[in-house]
DNA sequence: CAGTATCCTCCGGGATACTG
DNA sequence: CAGTATCCCGGAGGATACTG
């Protein structure tokens, strides 16, 4: 159990939930798992704004925080995949759930720009 | 809207969420505000290990985002009251399911956990 | 009471170069 | 292909002192 785990669970059970999910690509990734199994490469097609440490920190991480599992096959060239274990499987509702409070957001949040702009211009 | 959440949005609504609501206390402050409206005081006390400096931001840049209100009294002593927009309000569910989700985190980290333990020790 | 101002530390995340 | 090593920066979050 990762330290920023911990101390989440001091606090309260979601703040546990972000702790283990908040981290930058995090919940992408999973949203992408919960469709099937990627290889490294794969996901890092699918999330080009991430460099490859960081996309590697993230799933080993994810990893740590038993979420994702990660299968290396020893050959050459390497091929490592990676998919959602029971606890990240169990997490189709609440990301279908966030996907749609985001995109609901973006359009809400586009009209509190407008009447922001109208305020501050 | 905040830069951070900006980003997010090129990438994918479910980042978008958790710009929005990643910030360590937020989604706790949520959950609370969700049970009624909080003084600035109460909040604290309901979060005894946040410092005034950091709730003031997480307050701040959720009123930014849309999700909760900040209603001051122009009195002595000073008063500030806090509640959720229907934006906020919109997140009942989620706050649950990740209320639950992390309740079972825990306990299955911790089996996790004893596992890890015997791996390394 | 409800903050602000100032300073500080830690670490998430990115850029680049290199490797088994 | 799937990383690691190294360096760097910005920003989140905390401690303390002060204020309208």
């Amino acid at each position: 159990m990762r330290k920023a785990v911990e101390t989440a669970a001091q606090v309260c059970p979601v703040e546990v939930a972000v702790a283990v999910l908040g981290g930058t690509w995090k919940l992408t990734i999973v949203k992408y798992l919960l469709e099937g199994t990627l290889r490294f490469g794969e996901l890092g097609r699918l999330l080009p704004l991430a460099g490859a440490r960081t996309l590697t920190r993230q799933l080993r991480e994810l990893e740590e925080d038993g979420v994702v599992d990660r299968k290396v096959f020893a050959q050459v060239p390497p091929k490592v995949e990676y998919s959602l274990t029971a606890l990240g499987r169990s997490l189709e509702n609440i990301v279908a759930d966030l996907d749609r409070w985001g995109t609901n957001y973006a359009s809400a949040a586009a009209q509190l720009g407008e009447r922001a702009q109208q305020k501050s211009g």
